[in-house]
DNA sequence: GACAGGCTAATTGCATACAATCTGCCAATA
DNA sequence: TATTGGCAGATTGTATGCAATTAGCCTGTC
């Protein structure tokens, strides 16, 4: 039991290779939350990496005071997880979270499909289409994988704003950064732009044409098609 | 412009018929968190009250630190706005906000019922039945309110529970718990215990029978009728 | 050799002091 | 009289110090 405790966990300084926090944004602790919030989802701090308060106030070189609130409110996300006098631990991914993810997406989005079908106004379907079609895989890069996670973010996120909710907004957002995380890491990673660019149109298609029950069916396939091929490479990966 | 920051919320000291803290519960932090949670959803701190740190630490005899802590918690659930230079807000109550909230309820809720259907086991089955039976309304006093939307609320959330999906039961949670806000402030009472008796029952007999679709349905009435009689009282009341 | 008990070091919880920022008022001038 | 400039007060943001709790280790005894 105690050698685990001993493994290199403990004796490796977390964030090494984040230590600089960017200047721009507003608080001290706005700036601290987006910069571990992206080193979190990025994969740049690993799932399970222990965050500990005063080794990140030396590493980020801020007290521990917005530290904490910045610690809080990924904790609120369920981004990281906190153990008394353990600290922080970055939340872990698993087949079986991301089960409950995808129920929700499916959930969410999917009758979001049916509401942005009557609420979107047709410059917002404009703007959707235009998000529709995602950056080429073609480079196979890490960059162009990173491009390619933001476009369809960025698609959803246009999808559910023209529901006008901002409830469901803030649902899907935090579900997506969720969703992205195994990718960052390498794990289920898409490899068919052009697929997904076609399920993006069909949806737009669907939304224009005020078909609710087809934008409900894409939407849908759409989620669960993205999410068998991480739930597989999951679980192949045993998590 | 500035008789309006002259009026009465800024003279009396928020709180005062509040002072004391439970003192149950873990952290300092948690219980001043229990504390306002229970005091803005109660009505007991209006809607649109202005809460300024310093005088809510002088009422609460705590530091600012746990104090700030507790109002960030609440601001991630939206139970307070917060703006620079002006302090914590109490969030207000809108027709508006409580059609998001329908929205939002509508499409969890009643795919939870679907979900509940083919994962709910015979034994928790059971527990929801016994929890469908709301208490009587009939001596009309704020206490038997109180326990009818207490009730309530554990139906629903035992309900979500049988979904083993913890995202989906903080998110049904937090819903429920905006839900109750207008009722608590005496707009748009439940007037009749048996007939929510009635929805909570069909439901039960929908999950026992596994059969969705009626589960859908039942879930999806229930929760539309509460909101129209809730919406309608708050439209009435100009809000 | 194993288990129990206490001790030490580390970590978090809380309080407070200081700094920076902003709002609103008041006065002075055009 | 209206507008602008500055000033004072208030409010939040941040840092740091102290207290309390606890985990892990070491030692002593059975």
């Amino acid at each position: 039991m105690n050698a685990i405790n001993n493994s290199d966990h403990a004796i490796k300084p977390s964030l090494v290779e984040i230590p600089e926090i960017p200047a721009n944004g507003g608080n001290l602790s706005d700036r601290i939350y987006s910069h571990l919030k992206r080193a979190i989802l990025s994969g740049k701090i690993p799932p399970g990496e222990h965050l500990l308060e005063k080794a990140l106030c030396e590493t980020l070189n801020v007290s521990r005071t917005p530290l904490r609130e910045a610690l809080n409110r990924l904790g609120n996300e369920d981004l990281v997880q906190f153990r008394p006098h353990c600290g922080f631990i970055v939340a872990p991914i698993s087949s079986e979270g991301f089960r409950r993810l995808l129920d929700l997406r499916i959930i969410v989005e999917s009758k979001v499909a049916i509401l942005a079908c009557t609420r979107a106004r047709p410059d917002e379907i404009a703007a959707i289409r235009e998000a529709a079609i995602m950056p080429s895989l073609e480079s196979g890069g890490e960059q162009s994988f990173i491009e390619f996670c933001q476009a369809n973010a960025r698609f959803h996120l246009l999808v559910v704003r023209a529901t006008r909710n901002n409830l469901l907004e803030n649902i899907v957002m935090a579900a997506l950064d969720q969703y992205q995380r195994p990718a960052y890491l390498g794990i289920g990673r898409v490899t068919d732009d052009k697929k997904a660019t076609q399920c993006h149109l069909d949806l737009v298609d669907a939304l224009e044409a005020r078909d609710a029950f087809k934008a409900e069916s894409v939407m849908s396939n759409h989620v669960i098609g993205g999410f068998e091929r991480i739930i597989g490479a999951l679980t192949k990966a045993g998590l």
